[in-house]
RNA sequence: GCACUCGUAGCGCAACUGGAUAGAGCGUCGCCCUCCGACGGCGAAGGCUGUGGGUUCGACUCCCGUCGGGUGCACCA
């Protein structure tokens, strides 16, 4: 039921349409003022009356019925009270019926949407910089999908460089084989930062020459790079499964390299190509932007060329309706200039390109570098979360079953929800203590509220879940179905917005709600008349936090 | 220097795209487990939304200025 659209519908004012109406009506502060409000300031002037007088007149001239019950004017506001019972029953019946479909929707059936997210680069571990685009992307790939849409996940790979010929370069150098075969990406990495600590003007240009080998199909380099491209796989793909995350699409950087010639060509051919300090750019001076640079002055691609031959590629091959850079804010300007680009190109669908910025980790002590050994890896800050987790289950709960997989779900959730909960473009400063806390606005505390609803409903076997005829509602379980009948919306507010926090918000908020509920209402020791009510929302409470929890891509433990 | 971005309670943050009395959490101070899970609940204290103008019936939100933080600005990705 859309209230919204259903108030609009009823309301008429001359030279307005419902429509705008609609858009208008919105939440009053306080719930004793009424569950929806019209301002009417806007249609003072059309109407030739004042606010007040227009909402007075509107309010007489409602007739309610069994949706809406009760509209009052305020102070220029019209407020609108929803009959209760109506709303409880509608709410809960269709929780009950679609289940973890609730708040699914059909809008984007028959679209694709593009998703550019987490892009490892290759012999590097994952640090907690990796952290954000990582779940942000597959937040939003769970909440599009939910809304009906295609998804594909892209890891754009970072797998093209002359990083890469160093790489080999120091491998041969000092690299040890069972080393690197044993402890992986970490001893790739360290040769990589030793190349670039230790590397002589010889090794340098010997890099070159590698990055040129692997580029021409030269057996050994390929044979090393491939050999180095698993082992990241390898260990990426180990931190993608506990945190839930996946790919439809592993195409990097390299995979564009013999792609990128026909965009360079038209390019040229639409005349946008222009020599500037040897190199190859497209202007952008009038659009406020400095250069973007094609083709370097000896001829080689950069970042941008094979982004714009990206671009060209995911048209052709999904024709997305959007396509979506999960990318920290430092590229802003990057892709403000592909944008562009592609727009100069003629290409109509540059419009549905969107840069999904978000900001930057740092450390207390400042920015993370790989080089002074100041970085926090990814992995450790999982483990030591599920440690914390176990250690506070080994305390409150110590009979558990299946400690570890709970720990690790609470451990992850809590990592993962530390990372949405806020807007995206904040920056964060990381520190254990934040991550590690479980108390208050947190994934825990909605885990644990979903463990005290499943604790309720196994102890309520046999009790009846079927609403009376005449429904007595309180305060708390209409709040609890407000809140309910909000998830939807906030689904897809989230996604216009591509902002997985506002998921997060309704997960916290739900699990407020709820809690205030369940310590002010008896649920199964009620009196039998509001019992079944109250046992309906519990379940669908259960049913809705999880589903919100789930698209951010936590998991919910029975039991805690 | 130019561009983008952020500035809200002691702290880290919300605020339904311009609506009514700016909200929760952490921290601080109280209270609540012979009562469905205390990783919880209730209460108190805490604010001139950086600052000065403007637009508007109405501004945390939009515009201009200003101060402070972050990021980016030619052959790295």
């Amino acid at each position: 039921m859309d209230y919204r659209k259903y108030i609009a519908e009823r309301i008429k004012v001359d030279g307005v349409g419902s429509e705008e109406i609609q858009s208008l009506i919105a939440v009053p502060p306080n719930t004793d003022m009424g569950d929806y409000a019209l301002p009417c300031f806007r249609f003072a002037k059309a109407l030739k009356k004042s606010p007040v007088a227009i909402a007075q007149a509107l309010a007489a001239d409602f007739v309610t019925d069994d949706v809406i019950s009760e509209v009052s004017a305020l102070n220029g506001y019209l407020n609108f009270r929803i009959d209760k019972q109506g709303l409880m029953r509608s709410v809960l019946s269709s929780i009950a019926e679609k289940k973890e479909a609730y708040g699914s929707s059909d809008m984007g059936n028959g679209k694709t949407i593009c998703i550019d997210y987490s892009s490892v680069n290759i012999a590097k571990p994952f640090h907690i910089g990796h952290l954000s685009t990582t779940v942000l992307g597959s937040a939003l790939y769970k909440i599009f999908s939910f809304l009906g849409y295609r998804v594909v996940g892209i890891n754009h790979l970072g797998d093209y460089g002359t990083q890469f010929g160093k790489l080999i370069s120091a491998y041969k150098h000092w690299g040890d084989r069972d080393d690197v075969q044993r402890r992986g990406i970490f001893a790739v990495n360290e040769l990589y930062v030793r190349f670039n600590t230790q590397a002589t003007e010889e090794m340098e240009q010997e890099a070159r020459e590698y990055f040129r080998l692997i580029e021409s199909g030269d057996k050994e380099a390929n044979e090393l790079f491939d050999w180095f491209k698993s082992l990241t796989l390898e260990y990426v793909n180990r931190i993608y499964d506990r945190l839930g995350v996946k790919f439809d699409s592993y195409n990097g950087e390299r995979f564009y390299t013999d792609k990128m010639q026909p965009v360079i060509d038209e390019l040229r051919e639409k005349g946008l190509l222009k020599e500037s300090e040897g190199a190859q750019v497209v202007d952008l001076e009038q659009y406020g932007m400095p250069p973007c640079l094609i083709l370097r002055s000896d001829g080689a691609s950069l970042y941008a060329t094979r982004d714009l031959a990206a671009a060209y590629y995911r048209k052709a091959t999904y024709d997305f309706y959007k396509c979506l850079y999960v990318v920290a804010y430092q590229q802003n300007l990057h892709f403000r200039q592909i944008f562009k680009v592609l727009e100069l190109l003629g290409k109509e669908w540059s419009k549905d390109m969107v840069h999904v910025a978000y900001g930057m980790v740092s450390l207390e002590d400042g920015a993370m570098s790989t080089r002074k050994g100041k970085v926090v890896w990814l992995e450790d800050v999982i483990n030591k979360c599920v440690e914390k987790a176990l250690k506070v289950i080994d305390e409150k709960n110590p009979d558990l079953e299946d400690k570890q997989a709970v720990a690790e779900k609470v451990g992850v959730g809590a990592v993962i929800f530390g990372a949405l909960y806020n807007n995206k473009i904040k920056d964060i400063v990381f520190s254990y203590d934040k991550v590690l806390s479980f108390e208050g606005e947190t994934g825990v505390y909605c885990q644990y509220t979903c463990a005290r609803a499943n604790s309720v409903i196994a102890k309520s076997d046999g009790m009846s879940c079927v609403l009376p005829e005449k429904l007595e509602i309180c305060p708390q379980e209409f709040e609890v179905i407000k809140a309910l009948a909000a998830f939807p919306d906030a689904v897809k507010d989230a996604a216009d917005k591509y902002e997985p926090s506002i998921v997060a918000r309704y997960a916290v908020d739900l699990s407020q709600k709820f809690n205030k509920f369940y310590f002010d209402c008896k649920i199964l020791a009620a009196e039998e008349n509001v019992r079944p009510q109250r046992l309906a929302i519990t379940k669908a409470c259960l049913t809705v936090l999880k589903s919100a929890l789930g698209l951010l891509g936590i998991g919910v433990p029975e039991k805690m």
